[in-house]
DNA sequence: CCTAATAGTAGGTGGCGACCCATCATTGGT
DNA sequence: ACCAATGATGGGTCGCCACCTACTATTAGG
């Protein structure tokens, strides 16, 4: 009495899309009791692993907007997250780093998320997700890349 | 010096969001292009799959508000793609049933997914999209079971 | 030196999805 | 016969996301 259309179900694209929304949606859920969103948490990753970046490189490599990017750094500036400083090189441009305390709540999201694995993968034994993993890397890859 | 970075690619739940969330926007993008959006194509499956509803059981059947229900109906009608009846037996209910322009429709929708399903898993074999498809099955059967 | 391009900023828009409440007709229980 | 629950509806809110424009400061090119 409550299933779901099996026409829909027979659909890849549609279960894909299905699942990331809870995906997402739990992810947002514990963000939120944090204050931060997903492109916080996606800012602070790249700037731990690629170091200070300058705004537009930010906004180029997350592709988001330049203006949002700056309401994004004004939050988690505000909350001591990220520095801002002036390159003296270039003083139009503006260098973004991450702080110790911005290291601090990445590693809090981080564990976030894998809650949120483990919520979501529970019914796969380690082989399956592993195998789940590489394909949608493949697919992720392929969706992100010519063009 | 446009990659993702990899602490984000390395979480699962990551790689489903933004991977889920390509796929339904390509889905949306082909279906706006109808003038349609997901919640309707999601309303003709149920009710191709199932046959004639009252509203309230599309919404329990879909979990989606009754009230929103009563709008995506309201287009789906002026479209002609399904018709409504007061139940003579309970004059409070309505029945939904999907006409032949709304399986037409329905079979177009369908095709368009499927051809978002050839874009997005491009890179994988029958085989793959096979292993992909069942575990995601059972992912979405463990996200929609008890509770 | 002056102009065009660049980097950041401020502010506003529109779509969409999820939700919530008030209302009205109808029905079922007692 | 009456009252509470039910089904459909209309209306409005809120948050998120993506996008777009105008404006300022600064730099680079000719």
């Amino acid at each position: 009495m409550e299933e779901t259309p099996p026409s829909l179900l027979a659909l890849t694209p549609y279960l894909l899309s299905r699942v990331g929304k809870t995906a997402r949606g739990r992810i947002a859920e514990r963000l939120t009791a944090r204050e931060m969103r997903l492109w916080h948490m996606a800012v602070l990753a790249a700037l731990a692993d690629f170091g200070p970046h300058a705004q537009r490189d930010l906004a180029a490599r997350l592709r988001i907007d330049p203006s949002d990017v700056v309401k994004v750094l004004d939050e988690l500036a505000a909350a001591g997250r990220v520095e801002r400083a002036r390159d003296p090189a270039d003083r139009r441009r503006v260098t973004v780093t991450i702080t110790a305390a911005g290291r601090t709540a990445l590693s809090e999201l981080t564990a976030d998320t894998s809650a949120v694995q483990e919520e979501v993968l529970a019914p796969l034994d380690e082989g399956e997700r592993a195998v789940l993993h590489s394909l949608l890397r493949r697919i992720f890859a392929h969706l992100h890349e010519g063009t």
